[in-house]
DNA sequence: ACTAACAGCTAATACGAATTAGCGAATAGA
DNA sequence: TCTATTCGCTAATTCGTATTAGCTGTTAGT
């Protein structure tokens, strides 16, 4: 049996007694009703395709129409990594539910997206690319030459997360994060706060220095940024101790797992948030996510899975109509928390 | 530039001034070393090759070469379902670990395996299979009448959760759940429990049974299952008053869902865990997932990854050598937990 | 000098399905 | 009865690459 070479429409058609055009026909007749088929040859050739398990191969499909009803996904960190195996996750269910609705699978582009020298490429010398009919680009981190190559060739893509121009507007579904900050921002000014923080990178990811930009703009003239931290993974001590120094009563972080420790640490010296300091997230995960990780901070819920969704939604329209260039922003949904409160009065972080 | 047709082999070897068997042979030339072709032709055509920045079709290539490096991921529910989010997910960051390691790209069948009428089905009318070289199965449910044809043909599978024969041997990597459930019988006997209760369904699901069956024969003729609830989903304030009515002194699930609703409940009541009750979860989601969501129950943890990842190790080999039937089976890590103490002693469940 | 061997390349074919052009037979039209 | 038309089907071609058989021209061997 394991000799048994797979069938063909050849097969089909012998067996059949017709010829294996006609074994085509029959499969995809919906097309040209012209050179029609009579019922009892249909017959014929459904009962045998039907007996022997007959499947096309999608490869030779594939091969003379041009599409695969596959679409890739790029991303420019493994897909799964044990370390933050939620990055990834909430837009890969967004994804997957739209493919699956919209009758395509996914091809996870793991190995082939290497080139020779381990690094992370879209256009590798496997083509593999070509493998799906589109394909989505994950990461917050992307490469903008082959960005730009991307937006020139004609190859079908869309971007999770907003990306600026390079050498041409860019397909995405991103999020909104300046509205979102703005927001954030304008609750702490309405509670009173006027001495800010800020602690994080500023760039060079779009979706980090809008978070920076839409800081910055909504407090400009209303309020003083007495203390920026720019770093990643900093100490907490350090980052408490400054904070305290400078006078801030209210600390805005770009990452999540830097309040976490901020917050966790700050705690442990008898810092009372948000009695004595306010913390505000800029960003973190889904809702769920959220809410179980830590204490609820006050901060904005990214719609990951509606982008993954959107994404794969857009991707999918594109195919029909590659001229198309959309450019879709989703709005995040402010998550109240409990850790922004009015700035505490006997402290002389309140001018 | 849309219409720009994609560079083929023939236009390379036009530019070239060979011939498209030429281009073909020194993209592969490691291979068939009679046929040499001189270096400087080797250049003009990688020249030209570099300059227009061709790569194989990698449909075309498959086709005739019958192989695509892809490996296909079958599962019998979304692979990405929001309620449960950590089913897949750990697997999935064992697979493609392995896969990027191994060189292969993973194709999620998500689309292609509902048949007309919207049930998972391994063996579509689509025959996308075929896309992948093999194919690695997830789900605790599986089709039975589908795994055995599965097993009767030659295509290659691995599945990922110890299966029943079905038909002949199954490939699969598995967790060795009896032995981990023996364990931990055993180490709450060994506390001085003598009556226990089970709480959860006991198939048909291999992996459930499994469970079950351990539970039963470590208990046998060693203590006595005073209690048992066979149902999913069932009422916590019905259950834990069973439970105490019953004397057990100790309560096993199979299900850690049903284990927090029935510790959330029991603590509202003023039953101390594992004070008055110990509480034993069989399985649970990865070490870090037990942490995260509550608290530290007394389980075993199951190795997802590692079975994902040995789950594709050993699909490529079996790709190598289709005749090969492996089955693996690997430990779970115990997990000592917080709810196991010894029988409280003014309570009659202690004999 | 005449064959043998070989280097360097190309023509031809296969892979499996889709699609087009068109053939032969039957029927319709005049 | 002779030409159109339609029906029912098939031969031939295509997609892009890999591979084999083999052709041509040069060199080696005797």
């Amino acid at each position: 049996m394991s000799a048994a070479r797979r069938l063909t429409q050849r097969d089909i058609a012998q067996l059949a007694g017709v010829s294996q055009a006609t074994v085509s026909l029959v499969l995809n007749e919906a097309k040209s009703a012209e050179g029609r088929i009579p019922p009892e040859t249909r017959e014929r050739v459904l009962k045998v395709i039907r007996e022997t398990g007959y499947v096309a191969d999608p490869i030779a499909r594939s091969m003379v129409k041009g599409a695969n009803r596959i679409l890739g996904v790029f991303t420019y960190q493994p897909a799964f990594p044990i370390a933050q195996a939620d990055f990834y996750t909430p837009f890969l269910m967004g994804i997957e539910e739209a493919a699956e609705t919209l009758g395509y699978d996914l091809l996870l582009m793991t190995a082939s997206a290497r080139d020779e020298k381990g690094r992370k490429r879209i256009f590798g010398e496997s083509g593999r690319l070509r493998l799906a009919d589109g394909c989505l680009i994950l990461g917050s981190q992307f490469d903008r030459d082959e960005l730009a190559q991307l937006v020139a060739s004609d190859y079908p893509y869309v971007a999770v997360g907003r990306r600026d121009d390079a050498g041409g507007k860019v397909r995405y579904v991103g999020a909104d994060y300046i509205t979102a900050t703005t927001t954030l921002v304008d609750q702490a000014l309405a509670k009173g706060h006027r001495q800010f923080a800020f602690i994080g990178t500023t760039g060079p990811a779009e979706s980090i220095a809008d978070r920076w930009r839409g800081f910055q703009s909504a407090l400009k003239g209303k309020g003083a940024l007495v203390h920026v931290d720019d770093v990643e993974n900093g100490d907490p001590a350090r980052q408490v101790a400054e904070v305290r120094a400078s006078g801030a009563s209210v600390v805005f972080f770009a990452e999540v797992l830097e309040a976490v420790a901020f917050d966790t640490y700050a705690r442990a010296q008898g810092i009372s948030i948000p009695g004595d300091l306010s913390i505000v997230v800029l960003g973190s995960g889904t809702r769920t996510h959220t809410l179980r990780l830590h204490r609820a901070f006050t901060c904005y819920a990214i719609p990951r899975e509606e982008m993954g969704k959107r994404a794969a939604a857009m991707l999918v329209e594109t195919l029909a109509d590659p001229s198309l260039v959309q450019q879709v922003m989703l709005q995040c949904e402010i998550v109240a928390g409990e850790t922004l409160a009015p700035p505490n009065p006997t402290k002389d972080s309140l001018k």
